[in-house]
RNA sequence: UCCUCCUUAGCUCAGUUGGUUAGAGCAUCUGACUGUUAAUCAGAGGGUCAUCCGUUCAAGUCGGAUAGGGGGAG
């Protein structure tokens, strides 16, 4: 049972971009990474040997907010933890639920204490508190747990995004108060991970990746981007951002984003993204491809026999046909999503893998800027 | 051969006692989706109301003929 360790392994020399290895007590974890997103315990559609056969995923995510809900705490407990809950023996990290605090604002109530809000499956009554939001996450048993943070709005003022920072860092301090009250309870460890706030204002910015770096946490996320503010400002904030942040820990951009996003955002110096994008997208038929972004629904592909990517390492997409998948998704069938969701993830992780074997080689800008002319179009 | 019913968007159908620019669902196309309340949401295009002739200020709606189709009787 050891703390999370990252090695630097490679540094690009005409950007900032970096390979490395992050270690943790379920597995290695080679970066730049994507991590799947599994709100619930289920990357939605995907099974756990397709996560880990198909798309080849590292490591996955587990939402703190709706693990809660539902099945509850209790019953995590009593399976051992997420990990055997869903049979996934590779890495997890759980996000706080401070994302839905600000994406379900409609019925939150902010305070010192904490965030109030109600169930969005009953609607009962619910405070997250930093001390609350820790120990749940031990509950769930992440190998690396996020504090619990507000994320304001994108295009927030001056001076709402500087009180909702110092509330963020307020709240930071309790949750490695409580972090390092609390054990482990699983037999392995844990690896709490604080997240940068700060808006689109730049000296708020580098105060909150002082303030976060000061903590000498194993990791360091930054949060609030893509949160509606232009893709400009998210490029020009990460990058600041990853100046600030110390070199030496794996640095996690969330919830970013699109495949080009992701591309700028590792040549920045980002080491670990997670996205919904891939799966629900896919699961509303749009598939990214080593070709571009294309909809499956169109009836131009309904004649169209090609598999869906030979682009990319996938018995999935190299397997099924446009056609077919089409078929799939205009018949509502289940294996449509299925498929639709395997092969967007597989296509994320093909462009971070391959992005890192770049890194390693030394041409990953020109590689980077051959995917921007192949694609035309910014994914 | 006769009787009867039907014909409105690509498809299946609504269209009040004749009365503004004839609607819906599906289909087609477009857009959105970035730490998942989303197999979702938003929008667009598409009709000589089978054809022709009448009645009427006004016809998808009423009358007649023709064509195609369903059912029935011989």
């Amino acid at each position: 049972m050891a703390a999370l360790k990252f090695e630097l392994q490679f540094t690009d020399l005409n950007s900032k971009a970096r390979a490395g290895k992050v270690t943790t007590d379920h597995g290695e974890i080679l970066t730049p990474i994507f991590m799947p997103v599994g709100t619930v315990g289920s990357v939605k559609a995907v099974s756990q040997k397709q996560l880990s056969e198909d798309v080849k995923a590292q490591i996955i995510l587990g939402n703190t907010y709706h693990l809660y809900l539902r099945p509850g705490i209790e019953v995590l407990e009593k399976a051992g933890g997420l990990h055997k809950f869903m049979s996934w023996d590779k890495p997890i990290l759980t996000d706080s639920g401070g994302y839905q605090v600000f994406s379900l604002s409609g019925t939150r109530k902010l305070t010192e204490e904490g965030a109030v809000f109600q169930s969005h499956i009953d609607g009962s009554k619910h405070l997250f508190s930093p001390e609350i939001v820790m120990d749940i996450q031990r509950s769930i048993g992440g190998d690396i747990i996020m504090a619990f943070d507000e994320c304001p709005p994108g295009g927030s003022e001056y001076d709402y995004a500087k009180t909702s920072m110092e509330l963020t860092h307020r709240w930071l301090d309790r949750c490695f108060r409580r972090f390092n009250e609390t054990m482990d309870k699983y037999g392995h460890s844990q690896n709490l991970f604080p997240i940068v706030q700060g808006g689109i204002h730049h000296d708020l910015r580098k105060f909150s990746c002082d303030y976060i770096s000061s903590k000498d946490a194993t990791g360091n996320a930054i949060g609030g981007l893509s949160v509606g503010e232009p893709t400009e400002k998210m490029y020009e904030i990460c990058a600041l951002c990853c100046e600030h942040l110390p070199a030496e820990k794996p640095r996690y951009l969330m919830g970013v984003g699109t495949p080009w996003n992701i591309l700028e955002c590792i040549a920045l110096g980002i080491d670990m993204f997670d996205c919904v994008m891939p799966t629900r997208n896919g699961r509303n038929a749009m598939l990214f491809t080593s070709n571009g972004v294309i909809n499956i629904d169109n009836k131009k592909w309904e004649k169209d026999f090609s598999a869906i990517d030979t682009g990319i390492d996938c018995e999935v997409s190299n397997n099924y046909s446009k056609a077919y998948l089409r078929h799939l998704i205009k018949a509502k069938e289940i294996l449509g999503l299925q498929i639709a969701s395997i092969h967007n993830l597989a296509f994320y992780i093909h462009i971070v893998t391959t992005a890192r074997e770049k890194i390693i080689s030394g041409d990953f800008l020109s590689w980077k800027n051959e995917m921007a002319s192949r694609w035309q179009q910014r994914l």
